[in-house]
DNA sequence: CTATATTGTGTAATTATTACACATTTGATC
DNA sequence: GATCAAATGTGTAATAATTACACAATATAG
């Protein structure tokens, strides 16, 4: 302990004392998790919100947040708050950034960190604790309550970023779909029109898809065929990428 | 406040008191920051460490890390936090990640968040406060202290990723530089080998290259030409990157 | 002046991307 | 069952990007 304190006198450094004291003390700071659930559906891709229920955000929605509790893993407490908000539980969430701005919460000082996942709507049913909990189609979500829209907006950008670079988009989908509903996700997240041929003979050239010789039904019009991803392939493949692109 | 309390107590959510009093009480956790500096000198990609002074890691190294103020942005902290560690003030901070599980710090419970760096180490001056703060080629970075190896990878393998989809390198080389030096650079990040036509072809075709007619001096062969980064050009042309690839 | 080390340059083969049009199949309607 | 509407399924030519690969020129060191 000498030797510690002497190098802490020395060179400016604390001991594990004065450490344990100011992480004990005065330095604490409330911690939350917000949760950013992305959903597809009538091809269109939607959020999960629910309704602030704090008089200065009156009407406005929100995310799915809740602090995090002192002996509690931060991963642990964004699946138990995804889980209390909604009933979700076999999904999965990812971390995306977190934010820290001293003003952000008017109940004081909380710095929170954004946790993200996509989930296909049909095969999670929602345990509406809360009626006040909905899907929002990610077009109409403006003026989110506390700093949420930029939360959101963060959440959006990553996942357009990431669903390009990894075969996440399947997981919004029915496990089998058709290449229309895989085109129109990817249209709905990137905002954007791709060509249908050039579509297709990308991700057959890919050679992921499994086909499984069946239609769709109850469409309107001519069925297509159906697919499924073939995850295994994927996984044996996965390419370390090295290029320079900018 | 009846509204709001008669809406909490029927759909099981919290008025603004009970946040309050959850924020200021029982619900804190210490937050810090840990910085990870990379440089680039003598052909090699290097980091920023700095000795541990607690027992329990004698003789490890560990990132640049502090609390962050209660009363302090996150970011704010982050260059505070640099600042002091280093005496580097004008370098640019981005946040990469948040490391969270209950038992990462002896001394109690702290949730730290991983902020990056790239820097040019002539350029910057380091004010060395403390002599044990050194650089260390990347190569030679194991066993850190606390989860500081983890920290570290995360931290490398984003750099890894961004430095291929945007002009950050040259933040770690002398404003002035060869193609080699670039290359170089390029090869240390990735830890890969590339064809030498190859490259200058594609960094040409960029155009995003200035050629400064002016060549290296004091090297002990045919001195290349020397170049800069068109920053202007590049913002101006930045492009919306659409396209599936996995 | 010779040796060494590194710069600077070009081409052919392959692969990936883009733009674009028409016949086919189904369900719905009359 | 004929017709319509709506979507599926398919191919090619042009262009652009990537890869693999070898030799002459230039500077310094001795």
């Amino acid at each position: 302990m000498i030797t510690e304190e002497k190098a802490a006198s020395a060179k400016n450094i604390k001991t594990l004392q004065v450490i344990q004291s100011e992480v004990e003390n005065t330095n604490r700071i409330a911690l939350s998790v917000d949760c950013v659930i992305f959903g597809f559906d009538e091809s269109k891709l939607k959020v999960l919100l629910i309704r602030s229920d704090l008089k200065k955000f009156a009407g406005r929605w929100s995310l799915l947040g809740d602090l995090v509790f002192p002996q509690e893993d931060l991963d642990a407490a964004a699946y138990r708050i995804l889980k209390q908000r909604t009933g979700l539980s076999d999904v999965y969430l990812e971390q995306v950034s977190t934010f820290g701005t001293v003003s952000r919460h008017p109940a004081g000082r909380v710095v929170t960190v954004a946790y993200c996942s996509l989930i296909n709507v049909q095969h999670h049913k929602l345990n509406i604790l809360d009626n006040e909990l909905h899907w929002h189609d990610i077009k109409n979500v403006t003026d989110l309550a506390f700093d949420h829209q930029q939360i959101f907006d963060t959440c959006l950008r990553q996942l357009q970023k990431r669903v390009q670079e990894h075969p996440l988009g399947f997981n919004l989908l029915p496990k089998k779909f058709s290449l229309r509903e895989l085109q129109n996700l990817y249209e709905a997240i990137l905002d954007t029109k791709m060509d249908r041929r050039n579509f297709r003979k990308k991700f057959f050239s890919m050679d992921f898809l499994i086909d499984l010789d069946e239609m769709e039904q109850d469409v309107p019009h001519r069925p297509g065929k159906l697919y499924k991803f073939n995850y295994e392939k994927y996984e044996k493949r996965k390419k370390k990428w090295v290029g320079i692109d900018f």
